[in-house]
DNA sequence: GTTGTATTTAACTAATAGGTTATTTAACCT
DNA sequence: AGGTTAAATAACCTATTAGTTAAATACAAC
């Protein structure tokens, strides 16, 4: 993921469970990095890597007080991850894979080919 | 990410634009490799390898069909995803970020203290 | 059985990720 | 100034990712 959009950005800094609790956390108020480092078998420059992904990503943003640099939620970039999923809700929620799977046995059953372009076997968005 | 929780696996294998590319192509029906390859500057191996990882996130799933293997969208890991972001929902439809840093900046103004847990400062999820 | 088409696997490379410990910076408090 | 606490940075290590080209496998069609 070099050099990627905004939503690959978004996603990595999901992709770890350790980010994921730290964001679960900050929706209960701001934290310290101390704060957010306890709950972890973790070193705190861990800790502070992970800050900084999810930093870069623009999942939490940074305030100053005194010598402590508490983190704060910022979940905007999140809204994009629901807006690029919600599209597919129809395929899980219509249980489309088990249909699709019904469909295709009966298809390659009685009529063997080769998958040509857009052929769709009976199921399309409109 | 080396082992991982399925919710990882999941977010990993979204944060690739070529692989999110592939599922949106997939919503149009199944495709084979040769297919899903053409849109991309990439080589079939490299698209394979992407392959690889939507399958192992059970994102997708592979038949066969003589000499090639079609594959198909499986979207229920994408529940998961929906189900994850929604609670964040009320954090950025309320515009959180910039209420809770207005109030931050009052906070700060008027009483400088160190982060105590807990504090949350004036928002809580209920 | 040889040739052609579709796909996978192998071997390699360069970059990134995620962790460590040790050091440095910053701010507070006597 | 000197000591303490909070956090960030540096230097390092190992594993994984994302791509490449070349070789192997699977099936079809003659």
């Amino acid at each position: 993921m070099m050099t990627a959009d905004r939503l690959s950005t978004t996603f990595a800094a999901l992709a770890d469970p350790t980010r994921r609790a730290i964001l679960a956390r900050l929706t209960l108020g701001e934290a310290s990095v101390t704060e957010l480092t306890a709950p972890f078998a973790m070193s705190m420059p861990a800790i502070s890597k992970h800050l900084k992904v999810l930093e870069r990503a623009g999942l939490i943003a940074r305030s100053r007080e005194a010598q402590w640099r508490p983190r704060r939620l910022h979940a905007d970039p999140l809204k994009e991850v629901a807006d690029w999923v919600e599209p597919y809700r129809s395929f899980w929620e219509q249980s489309f894979d088990r249909l699709d799977e019904y469909l295709h046995d009966l298809q390659t059953q009685s009529k063997p080919h080769h998958p040509a372009k857009g052929k769709g076997h009976g199921r399309s968005k409109n």
